[in-house]
DNA sequence: GGTACCATGTAACGTGTTACATGATTCT
DNA sequence: AGAATCATGTAACACGTTACATGGTACC
């Protein structure tokens, strides 16, 4: 049916806020769902022969052109019918959760820096989340209705799951230091899979 | 260069753990990222030929045949070498999010609706997955060097950030039923964020 | 009689990334 | 001198989803 798709309604929602230029929007779009400009220019072209949008050229000098797109009122109508329907599914593809699974084979040096270093990026992103609340908070325009209410209420989100992620982090390399957790097993196991005994585990 | 993906080192990990159908792999692969089998099947095929897999054939009465495919000592040292390096960035995709970004355009009603339907899916997340702890704790096989140390580790991290995400969800619900609460109080609850005391000081 | 589970596979399509292209300005 | 920021665009490729195909068993 060539109908919009989720890319295109974030597009609708940030310009819903307020007009902006590709290379803004993709800066924009990052809180909700990062996007590269290469995905983002095609698709305001095709919005904009739908109807959903509308640009004007702006000169600028020392800096390139651009073009800030507008939503129009066929756009808001849009928007705000899938706004009203329930969401799929969140997708979350992570490779430290694969190598996390194979921690087993891993040793515990390996095993820790891949943890620690898992602390170390998510710091970074509590810093930097830390950075964008105080800003909102800053200009106090933060009410249920204000335009900035979803931005703000996403960054604490976001803040609050990396915190409690280090907070795993930390509970993990408990485990693997004083690797207490082992106590009642470490004998044999032999567990059956379909028909097959699987290989025989011994550990000591 | 026509090199393996992340998802054949999912792929790698889970039959690290033990020999699978591709059937079972999907299953298994779910904790850490969901797959169709659609993609899985020729995935598989590929590996193979790589020799990083080998299959036999097991006939079933009263099911179709299978073919259960176990690592290879080359698919192990290629799993093994890329453990060592630092994973790629996260990827998280959420049209929950979207429609939060936009929620200013969407009536109070319709607001917690959609944020009380999130908090239901939460909830049967978060049953499902204690079943899925408790499963794993009864076979007492848990130790940092267990194949199953890392499974259940992923289950516990997908609790705490459920729950944590549960928690944000009841503090939305709350900014928006007192929409009265201004800027002086979203300030308080920010700097008290990292002790988590905000919903204490968010009822005026 | 309908749905769910087991089990594997291919084809067409939609989505996302990397690389190619261009080019001035500002900061370190 | 080199990197980063601003700014837009296309082409080739890699990755993921949906739909098409098949078919028996178990349960309600």
């Amino acid at each position: 049916m060539n109908t919009i798709n989720t890319l295109g309604y974030a597009i609708l929602g940030a310009l819903g806020r307020k007009p902006c230029s590709g290379y803004e929007l993709a800066q924009y779009l990052e809180v909700v769902r990062p996007v590269k400009h290469s995905q983002i220019y095609p698709m305001l072209t095709k919005m904009e022969q739908k109807d959903l949008l509308v640009h004007v050229r702006v000169d600028q000098t020392g800096k390139p052109d651009k073009k800030i797109f507008s939503i129009t009122e066929k756009g808001k109508e849009t928007l705000q019918k899938w706004l009203a329907k329930s969401p799929s599914d969140p997708i979350n593809r992570d490779e430290f959760l694969i190598k996390i699974y194979s921690i087993w084979m891993m040793g515990e040096e390996n095993s820790m820096e891949l943890v620690q270093d898992r602390i170390s990026n998510l710091e970074e992103t509590l810093t930097y989340l830390s950075k964008k609340i105080a800003e909102l908070e800053q200009n106090k325009e933060l009410g249920t209705m204000s335009k900035n209410f979803g931005r703000y209420i996403l960054f604490n989100r976001k803040f609050r799951l990396a915190k409690e992620e280090k907070t795993w982090c930390q509970w993990v390399l408990n485990l693997i230091k004083n690797k207490n957790l082992n106590i009642p097993i470490l004998c044999v196991s032999a567990r059956m899979f379909g028909n097959l005994v699987e290989e025989v585990v011994l550990v000591i």
